[in-house]
This record gives structure tokens, C-alpha cells and sequence, in this order.
RNA sequence: GCCCCCAUCGUCUAGUGGCCUAGGACACCACCCUUUCAAGGUGGCGGCACGGGUUCGAAUCCCGUUGGGGGUGCCA
């Protein structure tokens, strides 16, 4: 047995969609696995050759997922355009053989006549007109009586009956070769040996299959997995949903995180857990094993996927990973003074509170401004309060006097509150709020340890004039 | 219209005739922890679409119904 050829063949539109991510992972884990090949087959277009960065996306978006060109078991790319005389050469043999026959009938006569026949599409009526090749002449395959059986790996047998499928065209009436063959064509001269791929195509696999049957060759493994589907139930579309990988990856979700997230749905790991590194999966992933209905891409799970893989990473991983999105951060913010080791010691605190890498700044942003950006409502809520005042002053002179480090400032602040009669989430607010700008955020006395004593005791005595205290 | 696929908690799934009074995860709720918010811990809510078979026994097999989805171009 040889190696198996697995092929991914998306066709370039500009983003990457995370249904195709999906089964090119699925293509990529078994063609690992089992010491295949991946091979890339561009199915390009007219529009997608004048625009080379759709291609370099495709690469970039695959890499990002992991599947690098530069892995052995990589393949191509290919440009399904480069191979168009091997698919006109094809369906001359086809015509040859008998297989294809050619057929004068325009779109609208043959509308016309299955109207008058009270049927629907067309009816085979040139098969034995015995035409040759000529303009505006179109060549059909010959579907055989009888019925097409389809082995697929994910669903098991499939039958159709040849009778519902009518002639279909290989050939256009300029000669240009339908996309179907194409495709058979060009499987068939890659020598792939699978065809993993979206559901949505089983219904024209038989004619794909009666095509590699026709050119004498037996089909390859086909496998259809279920389609990704949106709240409503409907195959997510670019139109009406998120689709584009890019636009995660933009958002700050983490490539292991998508990937893993994307291969449990319609399949889970053996063991508790669905949370595993790639190797696992590598490992583990079967056909076998693939649902067989729809999955709804959930938004809500992949966030939380995505919030486990962050608060694995360790601080300079994380660092390092959020380093796109923090120097945004900072070319929005021009006064900002960045301190990478300060950011790498807050991680710890902002890991467990960001969802996405695209979070982080906004959680640590207070360490880097010359000044918070307020909460204008949290602000006055929490001066508002009775004896805020007071408390703040009360802090300015513990925090004046007290050792500089996270322990020390809690228990010269805890004294602060007591005295005040106050709870510490209570008191805390205020000074929460005059350092940090805001309501909420990471543990209050590692940040302003951080921050540092006189940034501290700065930002809490422009507080009080600043604002306009009831 | 015709063809094809699908059907376990709201969602993603485990389950391949007895281990199922159906397990896990996300979401939701409660409690605990706690300096806020998270994170974490514990617990709870919640499901085999329906009807017939087959069988000693069915979430698992068969048939039908219903409900969803996909396909059906001289598009890719």
C-alpha cells in the first residue's frame, strides 16, 4: 500500500474560512499520522491569479494553524489553472471512449423542452445525435443506467440512483473544462489517494467517482464531514457569519486554541478531557470516528478554549504572545511609557482576566499612562461614597511610610480600612479607582507595588482637586 | 419538485444491545475562596424528537413520521 495523498483544495477568495481550517487540519493529522502527503491545490480562478496575496494568505493563514509548507509531508502549492490541457485531454478521452458525447442544445431549449415534457433539467436528448466537437457545443458525460455507491470513511455507504443524475457538462461550449473535472483530473494526476472534504459536497460525489471510474481508474477514500452551521442552523457563510480565520487570529485567539477548538467539533478525543495538544490529536484523529451532523461554531466554547490556553502559557510566553496587540497599544497611545519587564510581571494577574491576547492592554494600561484613563461613572461612584475622602488621605500617608511591596502596602492599607470601619472591598475602591481608573481590574496592591510608591501617592493626591467630591 | 445527509442536555460531545436511574465540556444558577473583577473549587439545572417493530433486554438494530440541513448551473 502507498503512502496515502491526502488534498486540500481551497478556492482563494481574499480570507481563509474556518470550515475549510477544519478540514484541512483533518487532511493535515491524518496525512502525519499515517506518513503521508498534504498536498495544497489551489482551485484558482481568473480573478484569484491577478491577486497572488490571496494565494500567500491561504499559505499564511495554513501555517498559522500549523501546517507549514516548509513540514516534508507538505505539498505543493498547486494552481489548478496550470493543469487546463490535462482536463480538455481528459475529456477528449472521455469523448473517445464513448463516455462523453457532445451536445448542441442551448440553456434556453433545453429549459423550453423539459417544460413541454413536464420534466425537470435536461433529459439526455443529444446522447445519440452522434455530434463531434464544435462552437457552442457542449460535452456531457454519459451517466451509465444503474446506481453509484460511494464509500465514505465518515458515513459508510451512500447510494445514489444514476437515474436522478442527469448528463452533466465537462466541457463548456468554448472548450473551458467545468470545475468538476477539473478536479477529478487533477486528483487523479496528484495521485491522491483521499478526499476528505464538507459534507455539502457529497451530492456530486457520484458524478466525480463515475468520472475516475470512466478514465479507468477506481475512486479515491472519499470522506465527507459534517458541515459548520450558525445559531440559526445554517451553513455558516461569509455573508452572514464570522468565517474568515484571519479575523480571529486578529482578535487574539490563540492558533493552538483555534485549532483544538475546531477539531472537536464533530470529533472529541479518547479520555476526559477535549483539551489536548495537537500531538494527541495527530495521534487520535480517525474518519471512524467523525459525527455525522452539523456543528454549531460557538463562539462562548472557543473563548473559553481560548481563556485556558492563556492562562497555560507562562509570563514571557504570554508576553511574547500578546507583544502584536500591546504595541498597537502603545502606537494609540504615544505618551504611554512602556516597561516590558513590568508588563511580564503583572501576567500573571492579566492572564486569568483576558479571553483574548487582544484584551490584555486594556487590563494592564494604568502601569504604562502617565495618567488612568477614568471610568467617569465608577469614579463618582466610588468617591461618592461616605468618608471616601478621608480614606484616601488616610492611604496617602500609610503608603508614605510603609515597606514598598504587595504584602507590606496590604496591611498598612487593611489598618487604613479598620479604622475607617470599612471592609476591604469597600475601601479598596477609591484608591482602586484614583491609580488604576476604574472600577474593577488585577489585584490591587501588586499593582500599585508596581506602579511604584510615588506614582502611587502622585495619582491618589491629584485625585481629591481633580474631581469634584459630594 | 427531485436527490442526498442528519437527529443524545440550550451548545459541542461520550455512548456502537445489558456497565446508562445516559458520562464530560461550554453556557447558565447557587455556594465556597476572595481586596474588586477574574481565575479556581463544590454543587445544581438540563437530553436519548415521535410512533411502530426486532430482542429476555434498545440511546444503541430495522421501518415509518416529524423536524432540520445540504445539493440540484455552459458557478467554483
Amino acid at each position: 500500500m502507498d503512502a496515502p495523498r491526502f488534498r486540500f483544495a481551497p478556492s482563494p477568495t481574499g480570507s481563509f474560512h474556518i470550515g475549510g481550517a477544519r478540514t484541512a487540519l483533518m487532511n493535515w493529522a491524518l496525512a502525519k499520522r499515517l506518513g503521508g502527503t498534504f498536498i495544497l491545490r489551489i482551485e484558482d480562478t481568473d480573478e484569484a491569479r491577478n491577486r497572488p496575496e490571496w494565494t500567500e494568505g491561504i499559505i499564511e493563514a495554513l501555517a498559522w494553524l500549523g501546517i507549514s509548507s516548509d513540514d516534508p509531508a507538505f505539498e505543493g502549492p498547486y494552481f489548478q489553472s496550470q493543469y487546463a490541457q490535462q482536463h480538455i485531454d481528459a475529456a477528449q478521452r472521455l469523448f473517445e471512449t464513448g463516455h462523453a458525447y457532445y451536445c448542441d442544445l442551448t440553456s434556453e431549449q433545453i429549459q423550453d423542452r423539459a417544460k413541454a415534457e413536464g420534466s425537470q433539467g435536461y433529459g439526455g436528448w443529444s446522447r445519440d445525435a452522434g455530434l463531434g466537437p464544435g462552437p457552442g457545443r457542449v460535452l456531457r458525460f454519459r451517466v451509465p443506467a444503474g446506481t453509484t455507491t460511494v464509500h465514505d470513511a465518515v458515513r459508510g455507504e451512500v447510494q445514489f440512483d444514476n437515474a436522478t443524475i442527469e448528463d452533466f457538462v465537462l466541457l463548456r461550449g468554448n472548450g473551458s473544462p467545468m470545475f468538476l473535472l477539473a478536479n477529478v483530473v487533477d486528483d487523479l494526476t496528484m495521485r491522491v489517494s483521499h478526499v476528505i472534504r464538507a459534507e455539502e459536497h457529497l451530492p456530486n460525489t457520484p458524478k466525480q467517482q463515475m468520472i475516475w471510474e470512466a478514465l479507468g481508474h477506481a475512486a479515491p477514500t472519499w470522506a465527507h464531514v459534517p458541515v459548520l452551521v450558525n445559531e440559526q442552523r445554517k451553513k455558516i457563510s461569509k455573508r452572514r457569519d464570522k468565517v474568515a480565520l484571519e479575523s480571529y487570529r486578529d482578535e487574539g485567539y490563540l492558533a493552538p486554541a483555534m485549532v483544538n477548538y475546531l477539531m472537536t467539533l464533530g470529533w472529541s478525543p479518547r479520555g476526559g478531557t477535549e483539551i489536548v495538544p495537537w500531538q494527541v490529536i495527530e495521534d487520535e484523529f480517525r474518519l471512524e470516528d467523525v459525527n455525522h451532523s452539523p456543528a454549531f461554531f460557538d463562539l462562548k466554547k472557543l473563548a473559553a478554549f481560548n481563556g485556558e490556553y492563556i492562562r497555560a502559557l507562562s509570563p514571557d510566553e504570554f508576553a511574547t504572545a500578546a507583544e502584536p496587540w500591546l504595541a498597537q497599544w502603545r502606537a494609540t497611545h504615544p505618551t504611554a511609557v512602556w516597561d516590558q519587564q513590568r508588563f511580564v510581571a503583572m501576567a500573571p494577574f492579566v492572564q486569568p482576566r483576558a479571553t483574548t491576547l487582544a484584551e490584555a492592554p486594556g487590563v494592564v494600561d494604568f502601569l504604562f499612562l502617565p495618567q488612568p484613563e477614568f471610568d467617569e461613572a465608577g469614579l463618582a461612584k466610588a468617591l461618592a461614597t461616605e468618608g471616601a475622602a478621608a480614606l484616601v488621605a488616610d492611604s496617602i500617608e500609610a503608603f508614605g511610610t510603609c515597606p514598598w511591596q504587595a504584602d507590606a502596602i496590604n496591611a498598612a492599607f487593611t489598618a487604613v480600612a479598620e479604622r475607617h470601619g470599612l471592609k476591604m472591598g469597600k475601601a479598596q475602591a477609591p484608591v482602586r479607582v484614583a491609580v488604576t481608573g476604574r472600577t474593577v481590574g488585577p489585584p490591587l496592591f501588586e499593582s500599585l507595588e508596581l506602579l511604584g510608591r510615588d506614582e502611587t501617592l502622585r495619582r491618589l493626591r491629584a485625585l481629591p482637586p481633580s474631581v469634584h467630591v459630594s
